[in-house]
DNA sequence: TGCCCACATTGACCCATGTCAACTGAGATT
DNA sequence: AATCTCAGTTGACATGGGTCAATGTGGGCA
């Protein structure tokens, strides 16, 4: 990853303090071995817009997302890009063994990681209890997700994959404010319309666009472009395509 | 996985002699610890087009592909299918902690898997050395080429779809043949064309018009539905949509 | 040998989504 | 307040790929 933080690197938490301790890769690691990853750890922050690492670029640490929205996104020569993962608080950033990056990864939002230096990760993994076990659920969650989004972006349509992004946004959110989805859960989008498109395989005029059918509709109302309404979660979840459980993965 | 196996169930192989040894998820497991791999594994057997797990269902057994080509598939349910996995020899099939599984699985040819019940083999991933570390690197393998595929399933055209499926199947002949793919390669269809559409997200029709227009422009030749020729591979990348040397993972 | 059946190809047509372009609106800059 | 900018929306039009339907074809079996 670059050399170039924005912010203050904060040192300052201990990892037992850290808000992603019970979810990150680290939180199967004892106390007592909670030292070795502490020691070597290191925050590094970047603003809206700014690269972590570009494809290609050999990444020299890998990491979780201790705060804020990272994107994870292909470009092909002439320029056309499909995002292939979106980060927040608690997913990890890289993969060890493999020094090159195949994506590029953008903080989103203002963004802070915490991070290591990929080799001696590498070491951690082979002596440090719970480390490999966790980041390996972790790698089978992350698999399970993208193929749930092959399916959206091979089979669905437009305004399917808008509402199932929606519906994505409101667990998550339900999850984090532990508000209940059935009453009028509201969401914040975290990324802009063109990201949208990016991530769903659309163009921006088609997210514009659908958006705006869905609020016609009544499914969902807009409040200024960012903040989303979603008067009836079971109806987004219908026209999100989905059996009634969804089946999918938060 | 059902009980329900074809063919003759061969217990006949020792964990030492196996094809798949080198790559499979046993691979670094030492000869001493594969005497319990080996007392614990049996092989099972599918017909062509039999299924191996639906969606939904427990899966009591997870393993590896001995021989031949399974698919593993998503399923709306009005009936539009996503495949998400193509696996061949030594690729690994279920997850382990998670019982049910999220999407069906069906050989495509006559296939053997070497299976362990999956409880079983979640203890064994936690006494065997290098069992874990193997499982991860396939693990984030597999992520890779799942977010590979995403690009290809939301930016890249019908045309380019198809070359590009071509383009991995030739590199997957030349590799296991030791041929180069510079001169002339033929590869054999594994899948039929509707299950090529469901690969790429596209119709049958779609597929079958693609590969004549391939033709017509001399970028492959077809010899019987199931043999395709690539008198040159760097033109089919470039159909593909790939800058030269692909980045794919294969 | 010939028929059958599943797989594959081809054609005609249509529609969802992309493309290109103009317009809007909210926040920042002066 | 005037204006700039950038994200977002909307409109008109083009087109790639889906849909529906007819036709071709090759391997297995009577």
């Amino acid at each position: 990853m670059k050399a170039t933080g924005r912010l203050s690197e904060a040192h300052a938490i201990h990892c037992a303090d850290c808000p992603i301790r019970a979810r990150a890769v680290c939180s199967y690691v004892e106390q007592t071995e909670l030292q070795k990853l502490n020691a070597l750890k290191y925050y590094k922050s970047f603003g809206p817009g700014q690269e972590i690492v570009a494809a290609g670029e050999e990444s020299t640490a890998i990491g979780s997302v201790v705060e804020g929205v990272v994107s994870l996104s292909k470009t092909m020569v002439d320029g056309r890009r499909q995002m292939v993962g979106l980060m927040f608080a608690s997913d990890f950033i890289g993969r060890p063994q493999v020094p090159v990056a195949p994506y590029d990864a953008v903080a989103v939002t203002d963004v802070t990681l915490c991070l290591f230096p990929r080799t001696r990760f590498e070491r951690l993994l082979q002596d440090t209890p719970g480390l490999e076990r966790r980041l390996l659920e972790i790698a089978l969650d992350e698999l399970d997700a993208a193929r749930e989004w092959m399916l959206l972006l091979g089979r669905k349509s437009a305004r399917e994959k808008i509402s199932t992004f929606l519906t994505i946004l409101a667990r998550r959110t339900a999850a984090a404010s532990g508000e209940s989805l059935g009453d009028g859960i509201t969401v914040t989008l975290p990324i802009t319309r063109e990201a949208i498109g990016d991530y769903l395989g659309l163009t921006i005029e088609t997210v514009s666009r659908q958006l705006t059918s869905l609020r016609k509709d009544g499914v969902i109302s807009l409040k200024g472009s960012r903040s989303i309404g979603i008067p009836d979660y079971a109806e987004l979840l219908d026209a999100a395509g989905e059996d009634a459980d969804g089946g999918l993965i938060a």
